[in-house]
DNA sequence: TAAACTGGTTTACATTATAAACCAAAATAT
DNA sequence: ATATTTTGGTTTATAATGTAAACCAGTTTA
């Protein structure tokens, strides 16, 4: 029987957010946006959904003057995306 | 850059049915009702969907006296999901 | 000092998913 | 015979989600 999949990456911006934010440090807003290429409005209402799952963590400071939203995968986040591709492959392994 | 993955298959639902039509000759409405564990409406609304898109062929036909809807996955629906599965590497590849 | 830009957030609307209600025919129970 | 339930769905209403447009505070540029 097919798994469930995890509702919250089963979504393209979140999901590459959070493959984006697997392979870096961190990133900062505008580069997720860049190579995400998602409206900043869009956005920022998935890494708040993110955030709030408890799959990334989100900190605000400042650039010189100019604010600056730095984001972070955390251990949740890392283990439910593991377990949102095993699900997946399930469905896309021919 | 990460590339767009096809909206009608980057569905939970419609993807398991595409999945499940990938390694069968063809499939009845409960067969793939019961894989999928769907509601009966969802099911039909999302093969409606499929069928509308081209990915699938819906043939209603009748079991004796009982209602009969087979499905079958097209070429067109087959390199959709080739297409859907290559882009979505990109997104989980480690 | 007004206009435009940066780095976002909030809000309203469109799309999508899903459940509930419904339907016709058939099988079963009374 | 005739209710009652079951089968195999479809239609419709509502809930959830995604997304764009409008907005805001501060900054830089003209």
């Amino acid at each position: 029987m097919l798994k469930d999949l995890d509702p919250l990456l089963h979504s393209q911006l979140r999901l590459g957010v959070m493959s984006i934010l697997l392979s870096v440090e961190s990133a900062e807003f505008t580069f997720l946006k860049e190579k995400t290429n998602a409206s900043a409005g869009n956005l920022s209402v998935q890494l708040d959904k993110l955030s709030e799952a408890g799959y990334i963590s989100v900190e605000k400071s400042f650039n010189g003057k100019k604010p600056l939203t730095t984001c972070k995968i955390t251990k949740k986040g890392m283990k439910a995306f593991e377990e949102y591709v095993n699900s997946l492959k399930d469905y896309i392994k021919k």
